[in-house]
DNA sequence: AGTTGAACCTGAACGC
DNA sequence: TGCGTTCAGGTTCAAC
């Protein structure tokens, strides 16, 4: 589901119910996700928190004891609700607040995340992150140099998180779509020029849908419940058939390192 | 060392 | 209506 824009929606949803409180407890329900949930969440108990952040698509818990460490995976979802909220399907977690609310993560696929740590530093998921894409840390001349030699299909050096975290099959389809750059370009052959065009043309495209409240294909919701409205920009994805928005090209699909890619055959070009 | 693809899991949508 | 198949916003890790 979340891409780091639906990230950090559900992050600046929930962080007014969570910041500067204490968690009560945290009840586990379903601990067979991704990873099993960490023991050390079960066994935390009135503990304060002292901020709230995010690495990738990463939602980071800042403990007095340390670092709940969260991930949606492809379906999971994050809201507030009462203490006394009845449980649906797929609720696995709640994470209990000392002001009536809990944080509840329902996630049907089970792919997303609850883990532990002290050291953000050393945290063995971290250790191999790319650059946040809204920084400064990423910008053309660590695309060119990151890109040299490599034979991939561009759209799957976007979506490397070792490359730059955060970009997921909707923001990479998209912003290809914006440069005019073809999928299945060897990423090794992009120009500085290209990769100074793809740095600029995420970041404005990531923006943009972090202020929209993220993209909702089917079950992304905001905390509060309100659905994201980026769907409504979308350029190229899942629209398949469909005419180009610059050229009325039908649009193509094809499967790249196994995520379905959406392009125009007439705007984006392989050279 | 770089690249590819199997695996983790449920449910909605589609074809017959 | 029912049943099998395909596909889905992510990511790691094993195997070429």
């Amino acid at each position: 589901m979340p891409e780091l824009p639906e990230v950090e929606t559900a992050l600046r949803g929930v962080s007014p119910y969570l910041d500067g409180f204490t968690i009560e407890k945290i009840t586990v329900r379903q601990p067979k996700l991704r990873w099993a949930v960490s023991p050390e969440l079960v066994e935390l108990k009135n503990v304060k928190i002292l901020a709230l952040g995010r690495r990738a698509k990463y939602l980071i818990i800042h403990t007095e004891k340390g670092y709940i460490v969260g991930h949606l995976g492809m379906s999971g979802s994050v809201r507030i609700v009462p203490h006394d909220s009845p449980i649906d399907k797929h609720d696995h977690l709640d994470i209990v607040i000392n002001n009536g609310k809990l944080l509840r993560y329902n996630d049907p696929r089970r792919f997303g995340a609850w883990l532990w740590t002290e050291d953000l530093d050393e945290f063995h998921l971290f250790l191999k992150l790319g650059p946040e894409p809204l920084s400064d840390e990423f910008n053309a001349e660590y695309l060119f140099k990151k890109s040299r030699k490599k034979t991939t299909a561009l759209k799957t050096f976007l979506m490397d998180n070792a490359v730059v975290v955060g970009v997921g099959n909707i923001y990479a389809n998209e912003s290809l779509f914006l440069c005019g750059l073809h999928p299945l370009k060897s990423a090794g052959n992009l120009t500085r020029k290209q990769c100074g065009l793809i740095v600029d043309t995420i970041k404005t495209v990531l923006t943009k849908a972090i202020e929209q409240g993220g993209t909702t294909l089917k079950d992304f919701l905001q905390p509060d419940g309100r659905p994201g409205y980026f769907a409504q920009e979308l350029l190229v994805y899942s629209n398949k058939d469909k005419p180009c928005p610059k050229c009325g090209t039908k649009i193509e699909s094809l499967v790249i390192g196994q995520r379905n890619s959406y392009f125009c055959p007439h705007c984006q070009k392989k050279k």
